[in-house]
DNA sequence: CTTGACGATGAAATCGATTTCTGCGATGGT
DNA sequence: ACCATCGCAGAAATCGATTTCATCGTCAAG
């Protein structure tokens, strides 16, 4: 592959001369054709290794996220794509499977990879964002919290969708709602169980120490716990299941057992994938999936432009779809 | 950050030696202790574009891919993902959103990031990989085909997967089948038309020039095109469906009308994302996905590991599931 | 006619790691 | 006691682009 000296070499002048061309600088006319001319016939492509280790900085930024098979994921990805785009910037995607130290893996090579900058949807509750905050990389912090970093976050409320979510169930005559969450080292998870917490003790809802089961934020977690609580001496009434692909996993098992909404009832956390041309008798707490991506996206790419406010959280409204 | 000479001034010693303690060369067991806890100390990580520039090679694999919100390609990625993982490499994901300008950007960051080789699905019929090609990168095909390079692809055989769909649907006693498909310019859809027309006319069953539509293998585009087909003057009888996406879209709008299957016949060429409380009459043309990512990037890896055996084209089984 | 400013250009330093080349000291064989 | 060999370590070249610094004209103002 041609490098700027063998451009250089053709056009009849200085490596310089060639990359203050193509950087927009004062290069006479005609020498500045001549370059261009040699470039073309080449078939040149700078390197962008070697501008980036001279730049210190590469027009890339990092998207952490810890599932690439939840659509609630890709969608919010994509939302990250179109801002980035754009603007100028590449996206890769890096999936962590939930798993920290996957994660740790990713942020470093974005450290050392010299990029622009992270969206991160943390694994766990203890990311290590230090050696990029101490390098200046900016951070946003997305649908998951930033753990103890002062950092911009675009989150949706958890804790109040939960409650939301186990209210509407409530007032649908459901007495005994349990609770299917995530892995307890999880943010989101335990918050939105919070909220399931706070709304049964605070509308006097039957409660009992198995109706709260820590599953895994997948399909087969949600279809396990769903069979545990059936399986329960005294089973629930209802469930909040608190994200969409247990959602998923619940309805599956409630299916096999004749027992689908609304004789069991459900409240999911984020929109189910799924098609029924029957309508379901399911509460959604509905998220702005791809409007998260959009924001983050925003709030890093002013980052990388120098913004220095004081760090934000932004938290997007999400909005309760009744059960049809 | 720390830097390979700051290492080396702490620990007193020169930087080549730094480097050889982190590369596994011959160093005395004291410098080496030496050089680890300074290292330690400063909190030194390597950087990797410096290190991609020396080498003209980073331990780092793109995968391009047109739809990230797709479940079928989400779930190749992490087939690749896995594969690549426990080899020592990372993945980063691109998506070209069916665009050919895109995916021109990022195999162009691939080739000038030094990336180790590119799995590819192609967005359309005229990728350019001569460059990447010229440099020696291997790339692999997945999903869609080489187009005119002789290079490993990892496919399905979507000709029979279209007729066997249609012979399916012929089988279940209708007769006049259409067939919606995807952009002309995609291998896969133009393949998956054909095994349907093959079927037809092999199996004499009614044709009409407006009972195959190339709609954009989205949703969206399943669902005009199955509006299009119901509202004809002579409307179909069954439908061959040849992506999963549009599979959705075309449920969606046949729920609206009470015409879902098997009032209307349907089979859909790939798995639908979607799950249905009550069992859908659709026919599939069920795919490996993870399988081709896993085997995409074994054959990858082979390539990278020097492998030169002469290109191999690996088609791997489908399965038609017969509609429920 | 002189001086100052400015535009265009090339030489060389720089980014941070790897690797070749070279030299030094120690070991072992005869 | 001498020479060949080997292990270890540092100096310096290298990867390919960007940018500072210095130089040389050219042009305008005084």
């Amino acid at each position: 592959m041609p490098t700027i000296y063998e451009v250089a070499a053709r056009a009849g002048v200085s490596p310089a001369t060639v990359s203050r061309v193509f950087n927009g600088q004062n290069v006479s006319a005609e020498r500045s054709r001549r370059v261009r001319e040699a470039a073309e016939a080449m078939g040149f492509t700078p390197n962008r290794v070697a501008r980036t280790l001279r730049l210190q900085n590469s027009e890339v930024i990092a998207l952490v996220i810890p599932d690439i098979e939840n659509p609630f994921f890709t969608s919010l990805a994509r939302g990250v794509e179109d801002v980035a785009q754009a603007a100028g910037y590449s996206v890769v995607l890096c999936n962590t499977d939930e798993d920290q130290a996957k994660e740790a893996r990713y942020l470093d090579i974005a450290l050392s990879a010299n990029m622009a900058g992270v969206i991160l949807a943390a694994a766990g509750d203890h990311s290590d964002l230090d050696a990029l905050i101490r390098r200046g990389r900016p951070i946003v912090a997305v649908d998951r919290g930033p753990h103890g970093y002062d950092i911009d976050a675009v989150m949706v409320d958890s804790r109040a969708g939960g409650r939301a979510a186990t209210k509407a169930l409530a007032d649908q005559g459901y007495r005994r709602i349990a609770c299917v969450s995530g892995p307890r080292d999880v943010e989101t998870a335990t918050l939105r169980a919070e909220g399931w917490r706070a709304a049964v003790t605070g509308l006097g809802l039957d409660y009992d120490d198995q109706y709260l089961i820590y599953a895994d934020f997948r399909v087969d977690g949600g279809n396990k716990a769903m069979r545990q609580l059936v399986e329960l001496p005294e089973p629930p009434d209802a469930v909040f299941v608190a994200n969409n692909l247990m959602g998923v996993g619940a309805l599956q098992l409630l299916a096999e057992r004749g027992m689908l909404p609304p004789v069991i009832g459900m409240a999911v956390f984020g929109d189910l994938p799924i098609f029924s041309p029957t309508p379901l008798a399911v509460t959604l707490v509905s998220l702005p999936a791809r409007h998260l991506g959009v924001t983050a996206a925003d709030l890093l790419l002013k980052r990388i432009n120098g913004d220095d406010q004081p760090p934000r959280t932004i938290v997007l409204r999400n909005q309760i779809v009744p059960s049809a």
